[in-house]
DNA sequence: ATTGACCTTTGATCCAACTCTAAGGTTTAT
DNA sequence: ATAAACCTTAGAGTTGGATCAAAGGTCAAT
């Protein structure tokens, strides 16, 4: 049984991070101590890296969730919910990638028109273009 | 002289953005009416539309910020000062695709992996690579 | 027995860029 | 004169994922 700072070792996350996870429903310690320090099962520890690799793969913490009430009762569930969850996320990210490619474009055309030399930005191209608002249209939603 | 509705109405930003604007220093207006009101001129218009531009090719609000000071005195910067705040957002873009490119694979990967199917997933691919944890590095750091 | 490292909780703070609310004052048209 | 549509402010709330602080309780080693 290791107490929340050996699973903050072992996993690499803080223990005030194994403390927010568990408020928000994705993790629990099997035990409490009599002064009521967690502890933690092997199966705990197991639940722990599960969320990890999720997390490290871009999943969001109410992905993750999911996929834990599918991990707990896979009799229940079928590999369609499984890669349905997958699929939104490989559309959210590829929006997202869409979003930024578009930035990307736009921006080395900026610089790409500017000689970014010591001359003063009178007639600096970017500022033009900046001022001109003739810009592609670039996407935007997310925060970045 | 527009009053910050018809701003709003020219620019399609809301009146709460361009007051929120004004708090962060981006925008002003050249006058106020007895009652308060913000009374905007034709310049004040285009300072506006400059930051719309910014802000719609991605460059954040520090950003333009700085270019705002380059643009209300181009004599003292130069170009270089231009680009270099344009090359480090095409940096941090390049960087946020490379992670998001890094997610994408892994959730191709996932998603070949799995049949997808209505099968129970006692056995699922995905669900059980979760749990290995042996998913290629795949980079975070941002929210998302 | 005391030091120092650990643990507990609730609740606050951070980031960015808004977005909205409350509670009121002003202007314009009828 | 009164209603509708505008405007003002300070300040709170939103999102997601932490991260920290305060104020205290517990435990292991010396």
């Amino acid at each position: 049984m290791l107490k929340i700072g050996e699973l903050s070792d072992r996993t690499g996350l803080s223990a005030h991070t194994l403390r927010f996870y568990e408020k928000h429903g994705l993790i629990s310690a099997s035990d409490r101590s009599d002064a009521g320090y967690r502890y933690y099962t092997d199966a705990d520890v197991r639940r722990v890296e599960f969320v990890k690799t999720a997390r490290n793969i871009g999943f969001s913490l109410g992905d993750i969730a999911q996929l834990l009430s599918i991990r707990v009762d896979k009799q229940s569930h079928s590999c369609h919910d499984v890669t349905e969850i997958t699929q939104h996320k490989l559309d959210e990210v590829n929006a997202k990638i869409a979003e930024l490619q578009s930035m990307q474009q736009t921006l080395q055309i900026l610089l790409d028109s500017c000689c970014g030399g010591p001359e003063n930005a009178t007639h600096c191209s970017i500022m033009e273009a900046l001022e001109e608002g003739d810009i592609r249209h670039a996407a935007r939603s997310g925060t970045f």
